[in-house]
DNA sequence: CTGTTAGCGCTTTCAG
DNA sequence: CTGAAAGCGCTAACAG
């Protein structure tokens, strides 16, 4: 039988509530009883069980989400997600909190930030921004001791505990792959849409896109970035306003959301102009674009995913516990017309 | 507060004993009782506790996974990851139990589940030969109260209650797409290695392939099927032979294992007489073979995944609840030589 | 058919 | 600094 705490007092001759005490790095123990129930502990390989400790305590996880308010269809799905997490995880003592802020709005973000301090949840998820004084108000979290994981967008330079979200890079490295395999040769310019390059998601996929462009597929020239900021209007002004200058658009990567508005401009467009196009975040319009031939591959990442994996690392963090590392890497999922799932998205 | 067993036996006005025997199904109450423990139940939103009911069962989950000894990349990694969240999951009172029988064998797979009967474990994950003899022993399983997961490979028409592993028809689609795109127009011939038509998964990936490339290239000329039984040899032997007769292949698609004898066949061409080339499973060679362009795509499982999988449905189905759906669908992972991941395969 | 009681493994007062 | 005892929510004998 698996030892108990019964077994470690008994070996090491003292009370449950001494190897209590010691287990929990509670004081009052002389350093001398501590080192005896140590010893006993990894004698008898002991490992506590954190079901019934839990029970025991009464423990509850308090997570915090703090999510921009950003209304386009990956956003509001991952609020679904969280919101859907919260329910089915109460009947694990973990109980989920959405906190909102303004998109791209660093101070917003930072004041939010700021504010968990004193709730002192066991753990915060956040969107991040990539600025100094976002930085600066996540290490401030990490100070005060409560676990800290970035979502969908990384924060480097900081003492986060984890990024829950794709490889960006790679990302944007596929999307230039797939992207110059369609084009099979062809020479032209191709068009770069980007929400904002104020968050390190969209800097890192465009950085990993013109890596490839550059390296494999340099007849391939990249437009000056245009930057819509995840609005489907301005998306596609700024596209009819690119495809009317450049005549010679072969391609288009569309690395931010809004693509509503790209998939109206490239329906505008006669069909001899279409360009290739590969687009992030599998949605009802880009579903629909895929299917019609409008979009050639959408690069996707799994909102529900994500939020699982941030709420184990938190509870894995908060539990003191290690992560499986396989299993918190989040897929970058290929979707062709001809691959795509039946549901989800 | 959240109600507990208490609570309900105060509102019904009965004992914990008899609020148990309720919410466990057990005989010996009466109908009359049961409805007032039940309404109670209903009225207060009362959720059991499978933390504490699990301690206080002393419960552990016994779950024994068939496997096939194929001495592939895969195969072996799928036992490996098998192996780790059996080290891993101790702690959360589940126990692994793997028991190997030959590969493509069904005699000897039928013989390996009836033995499950005996056994008794909570629950049985397998690798699937899909036969009429292996359904009616999956059955009899299900019919002895005991969940079955199909593994990597699925099983129809039985009464297993889950599949853990990719959309084999969708994989194949994506190749066939793939292939297309990449050899933008271009004629041809296309070798298929297959390992088994025994299995379904193998079956099913052909399917799809056959149904994208007759629907959307049909220039693409498919030549009979080699089954290579997932032997390096054996599959290099037939790709020497096919691209021997065929003068004119110009794409291949090799669905099963084996592929280190492929790539050997690939590096024996002249470069100028080398295919566009799909495969499945990132291992070392295949990883290798993608960097130097050997391959093009690589279509990758992730075995660690459907094994997590497998045991979260396994325990889910012991413990009577429902699945996240969503959470359960294994992605299929595709490869280029420019998103290849540091880790992982 | 129903109730009482003693735990599961761990934590937490409250004494000593 | 250490120990005894009660209890977390649920289940399992054993009596009635």
């Amino acid at each position: 039988m698996k030892p108990t705490v019964h077994d470690i007092a008994l070996a090491a001759g003292v009370s449950l509530a001494t190897v209590d005490r010691v287990l929990n790095r509670r004081p009052g123990v002389r350093a001398i009883t501590q080192a005896r129930v140590e010893t006993a502990i990894g004698r008898l390989g002991y490992v506590r069980d954190v079901a019934a400790a839990n029970l025991a305590k009464g423990r509850v996880y308090p997570f915090t989400f703090i999510l921009p308010v950003n209304e386009n269809s990956f956003m509001i799905d991952l609020r679904a997600q969280v919101a859907a997490a919260a329910v089915r995880l109460t009947n694990e003592r973990i109980s989920l909190r959405i906190v909102e802020v303004p998109a791209f709005d660093i101070q917003g973000l930072v004041a939010a930030i700021d504010e968990m301090v004193d709730g002192k949840p066991a753990g915060v998820a956040l969107v991040a921004i990539d600025a100094p004084e976002v930085r600066a108000a996540v290490d401030r979290l990490v100070d005060a001791g409560i676990p800290v994981v970035s979502l969908v967008s990384d924060l480097t330079g900081t003492r986060r505990d984890h990024y829950a979200g794709v490889d960006n890079i790679a990302a944007g490295r596929t999307a230039g792959s797939l992207l110059g395999r369609f084009l099979g040769g062809a020479a032209g310019n191709v068009v770069v849409l980007a929400g904002s390059m104020l968050v390190r998601d969209h800097r890192e996929r465009l950085e990993g896109f013109r890596a490839v462009l550059g390296q494999d597929y340099a007849h391939l020239q990249i437009l000056p970035v245009l930057e819509g900021f995840d609005d489907p209007l301005l998306v596609e002004q700024l596209t009819v306003a690119a495809l009317a200058e450049h005549h010679d658009v072969i391609g288009i990567y569309s690395l931010g959301a809004g693509n509503r508005g790209l998939i109206r401009a490239l329906q505008a467009l006669p069909a001899d102009r279409r360009p290739a196009v590969i687009a992030h975040e599998l949605t009802a319009s880009t579903r629909a674009a895929l299917g019609s031939g409008l979009i050639d591959a959408v690069l996707n990442q799994d909102a529900g995913h994500e939020v699982r994996s941030a709420v184990r690392v938190l509870k894995a963090k908060a539990d003191g516990l290690s992560v499986v590392e396989a299993q918190e890497r989040i897929r970058i999922d290929i979707f062709l017309k001809d691959n795509l799932p039946q549901t989800a998205g």
